[in-house]
DNA sequence: CATGAATGAGACTTCATTCAT
DNA sequence: CATGAATGAAGTCTCATTCAT
């Protein structure tokens, strides 16, 4: 079982740096002394704070991912009709962050993808990430806003979908993806594919 | 330095069964003797084939992501029109395979983020990857049958991002993810995006 | 990088019995596990205080050596003509010492003749092995006890190659080499390269 | 137990690469495929040829040190007069060689101090080496050419030391030995040692 | 609270060797 | 005669973990 252990004040700044690092070199290669080195603090320092290593990283991947989601319930908030809600949802989405940001993100569904504990979390994680998504669509649609014959899941499944794909170019630094481009052409989708016209819809951002 | 092709017959055969396994335990745990043990070698038969483990691995990289390569290659051969051209390419991308083989393409986006080799390999498959559909879609808007005004190196890219996000629920085998209907979402967002009408168009698939 | 210092005070009494057992079986032959028998202590302890293989090694090359310079600078000392200073010079080199002692030193010289950093550490003591002969023997020709025309310098390489050269029958543990009358003969080959008197000064130890 | 097989004639060929390998490497750094790499030939067809990793190395060394005291007894027989006999047996030791000459003697003498049957042969090698020597002192002794109180015996493992540890040097590179200098200074030390005046002697070479 | 010392488990790698052809 | 395929033994190295202070 994966204990929890306390530690004095420096307990948050060092897992602060336990994120960066875990971004930075991938989960398996993710040693505690990369850790203990870049917090400067000695390895049984950090089994004092985290106890094991797979508890260090879990609890990166946790505080990682808990940030985003609480990101994109924030971007739902600040917009007035569904649509503004969606565009700053896929503004998020979109938005120029540093690498580090997504290639922690990656890491949290490659790594969910074989831990078990990991997957029942990226579960509600998931959920909690469409959810704005799926009632923005749902109230779009109730209102008359979003003109569409699909199930807001699968919309959702489809979006989020290609939010997600994009996580590949950004970590591998590929030259095709053009941020700006991009931005442009994925919200003009999002219009199209509910109906919505283009360029109202998107001035509006 | 990494050696190339030592040994018989069963080097081939060997290196299937590598790809197996790394599909299945990710990069970094995949021993020699997870393989040794399924490919029923011993583990310096491993290396007398390959080398080093990476070698090893890295191959079965290559040697899996070729095959995608080819298989999207494949598809675009078999529709006439841009259009049936293009809802082969997503079909494929869209298929029900087994869940190796989307475990296996996330394990190289994922290597690729951080190996300066398999990142240079990535942008090669990336765009073998990319050109079909580019292709399809510079056809389709010669030929009058799409209408848009965006640029088919970016459209691709998105359509790509979507089919790629896919990989996550897959891997993850998350439930909301459901195959048949993200299918359909899917092909009336990219018909919708080339202002194709969705009926004629998917019921030529 | 070779790490330095890792430890507490066992370290130095394991590095004494590293040198030991270099001493017995040879550079390449001293694997690890010898020396955690002899020292009893683990393996990976042994890799805690001295990070790799090669480390250790070198570290006990480095110190033998630096006991043996050192013997000999204290020979230096305890003469008071150059004579005297010359024949307790030749006496430590022609000492019956444990054959670890020989063994060691033609360890580091076999050793110095491939590594290039073990070479410039070669250079080094052999300045310093050098320098008292070559003052002694400077000073005896500037008070007219020595005569000869050679350079000191050359001469040095001469006695020194001959005490050196006694390394091999010593490590060999060959008959034909007898001690004590090598002892008198290499004395008094020095005296006649001096043109000192042998009867006089030989009496003198 | 060593054994020794048959090959074809090549087998001459490849023996003598195996002396370059060994005296470039070392022998506990010397293996099969070093050797087969510089030979052109398959390590299966030196395990043919040869039988062990030891059985080869050993008969390089075998064969490279049989060559070194041939060369001394063919210099013992270019000299008339003993002292002239003895200048040539020293000319020979002092010879500007190749490092790999010298490099292997010492590679010879060091595996002789571990290996019971290397060292046996060592006594063989060495008596023969001497013998040139113990024959042109005493020849020189009996017609009054030289003169001295000490054992031949004696003698001959001083000069013979004073010739091996310049191994030393010659090996490591270092650079305070001067080989024109040290080949005056080592017959003139052997000529005071025998009371053969100098300046008549040296200049009969 | 935090750390350094010491260790064991587990993996990669090297290399001589066996065997069939 | 010579070689390539395949393997087992043995060693080094990495790293998480335990423990005493």
């Amino acid at each position: 079982m994966r204990r929890r252990r306390a530690g004095g004040e420096r307990r948050g700044e060092v897992l602060r740096v336990a994120v960066g690092v875990l971004a930075e070199r991938g989960y398996d290669r993710t040693r505690f002394s990369d850790v203990a080195t870049a917090a400067g603090v000695a390895v049984s320092t950090l089994q004092f704070y985290f106890g094991s290593r797979d508890d260090m990283l879990i609890e990166a991947l946790h505080q990682s991912t808990e940030e985003e989601v609480w990101a994109m319930e924030q971007a739902a908030a600040s917009g007035s009709t569904p649509w503004e809600r969606l565009v700053q949802l896929l503004e998020r989405g979109l938005a120029i962050l540093p690498v580090q940001t997504w290639r922690m993100l990656l890491e949290f569904w490659y790594a969910a993808a074989r831990d078990p504990e990991l997957r029942a979390h990226s579960v509600d994680i998931q959920q909690r990430y469409r959810r704005p998504f799926i009632e923005a669509i749902r109230d779009g649609i109730a209102s008359g806003e979003f003109t569409t014959e699909e199930d807001p899941e699968d919309l959702v499944t489809v979006i989020l979908a290609m939010l997600d794909g994009m996580l590949i170019p950004r970590v591998c630094d590929h030259a095709y993806f053009r941020e700006d481009r991009v931005r442009e052409v994925a919200v003009s989708t999002v219009a199209s594919l509910l109906g919505v016209k283009k360029n109202v819809s998107y001035s509006a951002t």
